[in-house]
DNA sequence: TTACAATAGTTTCGTTTGAAACCATTTGCA
DNA sequence: TGCAAATGGTTTCAAACGAAACTATTGTAA
């Protein structure tokens, strides 16, 4: 006979997880595409490319930096770049390679939604009390592992 | 002077949590392709018509319980019936209204990936201690209640 | 009854996505 | 050297997605 133990979806982690991931990035998606027609790719470009701002990034590691795959890092930066939001050289000494800084545009929208970003994340974490948001960090550090 | 105080990406919950997630679902979603030919999505709805197996369910209300739209459902459950996994009849009051049940090859199909995406979850867990897994599922049901 | 609103579900259409193929350049090494 | 393999990045193609339009049926209320 055979086993029909039934999985209980709205008890199952990955399930759970997802629908919450998704709910959060959509609501936040949403957001930066009507306010700042900027889509969630485009916006992790933008945000590496201010937090790593020495003598620019190449594309590849942007794509490393965003945990992107090079196709979506190449299509977010061909938008940054027509918006001129984002500068794009060619390497020096590597022809391939690109060189890619924030441009004044690029600089203001980051200064506008960097703050707008750490308010939604203080958003989700009022919903949780001390111990649960030290315990949060703790679990993604093991799941996730950077 | 503007504040160009960067994100941290690696530390932004939103981004971190779709990080896991992701990467979770990609892994999940991939065996069942390969090994059943069987999307997320169509498992869902199978683990669902397993769970409420009882008269048979509209497709309203597995989008309900899937939290998934219906055009997503829709399709779902046109390649779930094309290959018989489930049986679909017209409801006798309503001839608006679909009703869905499991046949015996979706039952199969079930009994088999039930124990699959159980065996995930608790691999995934292995790596929290006790302390962590308890506070997962309170986190999850903060952040997300049903 | 009739006509208008609401509901169940599908189809359409434009966009997003990812894998693989591709081009150009650089690297490694026989 | 010179040639194959590796690398950076873009393009192509097919599948997946969501919003809105659509069909069919049922509910409601004058």
């Amino acid at each position: 006979m055979p086993d029909h133990t039934p999985l209980e979806l709205e008890r199952f982690l990955p399930y759970r997880l997802s629908i919450l991931s998704n709910r959060i990035s959509q609501a936040i998606a949403r957001e930066y595409q009507e306010r700042f027609d900027l889509s969630m790719t485009e916006w992790r470009v933008i945000a590496v490319l201010a937090r790593f701002d020495g003598d620019g990034l190449s594309a590849r590691e942007v794509a490393e930096r965003t945990e992107m795959d090079k196709v979506a890092v190449s299509r977010a930066l061909a938008r940054l770049v027509a918006a001129k939001r984002v500068a794009r050289r060619t390497h020096d000494g590597d022809k391939r390679r690109s060189v890619l800084l924030l441009s004044a545009k690029g600089w203001k929208i980051h200064d506008v939604v960097a703050p707008l970003a750490r308010t939604h994340e203080r958003e989700m974490l009022a919903r949780l009390d001390v111990e649960e948001r030290r315990m949060l960090t703790r679990i993604l550090d093991k799941l996730a592992p950077v």
